[in-house]
Parts: C-alpha cells; sequence; structure tokens
DNA sequence: ACCGTATATGCCTTGACAGGCATATACGGT
DNA sequence: ACCGTATATGCCTGTCAAGGCATATACGGT
C-alpha cells in the first residue's frame, strides 16, 4: 500500500526517473543512459519506485518497459493541500501589498 | 535557498511539526509534547525544517516561538503539478468507464 | 550575581540507504 | 542446447541521518 511514497519521492535520481517516464514508457537501458548511474543502481531506483507504486512494469521480450503510475502522489498532494491554502493567503496579501502601495 | 526541502519533509516527525504549526505558533515545549520525541531531537527536527526555509522562529523571552512559512512547498507543488494532470486524466477515464458501464 | 526555565548544540551509536562490482536470471535468436 | 542481450539481485563499503544523553547557552526573575 504504497510504502514510503515520501522517500521514494525523496531521492532526485528517482525525481528524475519519473520525469523521464512523463513522456511514456521506457526501457530500463532507456532510464540508464538518460539517468547517468550504472545499470544495476538505476534497477534498484526502480524498485523502489515500484515498491511505491509510482510505475508499472511490462515485459517486452528481454527487454522490461517500465511506466508512470502517479495516483500515489495524490497522498503528497492531499498533505500539501492546506499548506497550499496557506501560501496562497501569503500572496495574496502580498498582492494586496503591492496594489496600496501602487495606489499610494 | 531551501535547501532539501524534500528531505526536510520526507521524515514524517517533520510533517508532523508542519501539521501541528498550521494551527498557529508553538513553542517548543508545546511541539515536544506534541511530538514525543525528546526536546533535543525535536528542536534538531526543528533546526532542519528552519534551513528549508519551511519555519521562522520568534524569541519570546527565553522561549522561542516557531511559525510555518509554507513558501519552499511550492517548489513540491511545481514538481507534482504535471503528474497531477496525468492522475486526474486517469479518474477521468474511471469516471467515463464507469459511466458507460452504468449506461450498458 | 545567582538560579530556574527554555532551548540549542556536541558527541556517540545505530540503522538505513546509495552506489559500485560481480553475478544470477529471463528471454529470443541460432 | 548455446549464446548474447537485457535486467535483477547479492554483497560490500562509505555516507548520512536520527535519536538519546549530557551539556552549553539565553533569558527573566529574585
Amino acid at each position: 500500500m504504497a510504502t514510503g511514497i515520501w522517500t521514494a519521492l525523496g531521492d532526485p535520481h528517482r525525481r528524475r526517473l519519473l520525469d523521464l517516464l512523463r513522456q511514456g514508457e521506457r526501457s530500463v537501458g532507456d532510464l540508464v543512459a538518460g539517468l547517468g548511474l550504472t545499470q544495476p543502481a538505476t534497477s534498484k531506483h526502480l524498485r523502489v519506485l515500484r515498491a511505491a507504486g509510482l510505475v508499472q512494469v511490462r515485459g517486452d521480450a528481454q527487454r522490461r518497459l517500465y511506466a508512470v503510475t502517479p495516483g500515489p502522489m495524490a497522498d503528497v498532494d492531499v498533505w500539501l493541500a492546506p499548506y497550499r491554502q496557506l501560501w496562497n493567503e501569503r500572496l495574496d496579501a502580498l498582492g494586496r501589498h503591492l496594489d496600496a502601495d501602487v495606489e499610494s
């Protein structure tokens, strides 16, 4: 059940992997090239992402095609939501402040 | 400049701290009680949050009152945005699928 | 000046994680 | 059956972060 979504997203390499996968399915080889890490290291990151439910795998002959499954990110989004409201309030306040400056 | 926003938010205790601070300013003592950790451990978490620009401190006699400054979370939000679009598409697709089922 | 309260910092141990290399496994082609 | 390609796993090492305890610092009251 989406163990460690934050941990999974905490690593920059893994975020980069997801960004690469946003363009569509990619083989591990492609991802290795895109990451600059070794193949084993890349595979391990993919494992973490899979465990977190953030990616899906599909076998294609000896290749494995990964695709992003963003569902679990909703958890992060949900946590973030109340704060989004907070920082929007502050931006609004800033906007009003600037408007007031202009008017004065 | 908001170093390690993901790292800062990665720890559950720190997220809990932020959730506590969402209600308003709190002293370290209050936060210690709310966390269940020791006071030094709590202070260290607060240090990380401060370094990430997620909280602000204000001195009040010997107490230090912390308040949340959610600005840096926008970075996370920005990163998340394209995926939000992705999972909304999927939810929409699911919705259409269910509608189709209902219609059939 | 001293003391108590509130908070921060230092030191230490432990556990988790990343990444490299070597190796195992999966699979198709011949 | 064998081989090459593609990917996963095991093992090892270094790094880093968390949390506990002891201690330093800040500050107000007396």
